[in-house]
DNA sequence: CGACTTTTTGAGTATACACTCCATTTTGGA
DNA sequence: TCCAAAATGGAGTGTATACTCAAAAAGTCG
């Protein structure tokens, strides 16, 4: 763990690199060699400071998980339309977390505590784009408004993902689409 | 390539493993070690009919590629419904298959050629939900059908992917719901 | 400066991987 | 029944991976 200011500015590097190789390739391109070239670097300093690749990779993937949300302090004030346009501003404005994001989402059978945190995660997202919801009467019920932003959300992470294997396609357009049919 | 009875039968075992295999775990469990413990064969055996494991796995995502479409023959006649119902049917019965379609989609720089597969596949399954939306008037115009259908396939996929996150979400109920709210 | 701690280096290890080779066995048509 | 072609077993190859270690270098502070 570093505890030098020159300690700290590796560390930062390597997470770098590894956030950079992570939304480029996905865990397959984030080999312990990639990750050191590109923060210029000698894999033993790189075991000076994180015990493992994974505690490194966990810690960029952690960071997406958050990054993906708009700030709490506005939980409970905010309307849906602030919640997909933090949303869209996440995917286009840091792609790369982004992308490592979608990439952590869909990393099955690898490591399941990820998967877990992802969902945990998610479950609260759905919980606060219901809550706005119900404050702007677009439901009824508590119960339709979890399935309807269960949709919502389904579509935007769907969208998301066609817009990482194709980055011509017009994410943002789709996106408040989809938001324009929960409206009504 | 299998020409004697028993060698169409080691091919068979095969393909069964490796789609078994990457419906449980993505790519990283479906190893030639897995694959060939699985299947009952030694490795002399999987590359006397196989040139690679790359072949082996494309052929299964070749399979789950075409297998989420619904007949084509009914191309041009089938509604909205039929199609919808054609995926979740995909997605419950045929759910090693949609795993693997998953897992393929999501396999983005390891293999290009995969991604673009997938991507045409996508475009013409786009069409395919545009023109089913135009013949029963639920858009206006050609446009405005293409851009509901993109958000709606990526509402399923996106359904989809949180249903193999966790098998107790209820995929079927969420997908009908996402396909009556374009029916307004 | 000098004593101490932290960091860096870079060659080295163990392991898992896809894939090869070829002697042997099995197959199926004549 | 014979035999060439096909299939199989299983040890072996080369390579990439994550990770280690002891010595050297650099940073910190009295």
């Amino acid at each position: 763990m570093a505890r030098y200011q020159v300690g700290i500015r590796t560390q930062s590097k390597i997470l770098e690199a590894t956030r950079e190789l992570l939304a480029e390739g996905g865990l397959d391109a984030a080999t312990l060699k990639a990750i050191c070239e590109r923060a210029g670097v000698q894999a033993g300093s790189f075991y000076n400071i994180f015990p493992s690749k994974e505690q490194a990779v966990m810690q960029v993937a952690g960071e997406a998980i958050q990054a993906v949300d708009p700030d709490p302090e506005l939980s409970g004030t905010e309307t849906l339309d602030d919640l997909v346009d933090a949303y869209i501003r996440f995917v286009v404005e840091q792609s790369d977390l982004a992308r490592v994001y979608l990439q952590v989402a869909v990393t099955v059978g690898n490591d399941d505590s990820v998967t877990r945190r992802f969902l945990r995660h998610h479950v609260r997202r759905v919980e606060r784009f219901a809550q706005a919801m119900l404050r702007e009467s677009l439901v009824a019920t508590q119960a339709e408004a979890v399935t309807k932003a269960e949709v919502l959300l389904g579509a935007l992470d769907g969208l998301a993902f066609r817009w990482v294997l194709d980055r011509s396609f017009d994410f943002t357009k789709h996106a408040r689409y989809a938001v324009a049919q929960c409206g009504r």
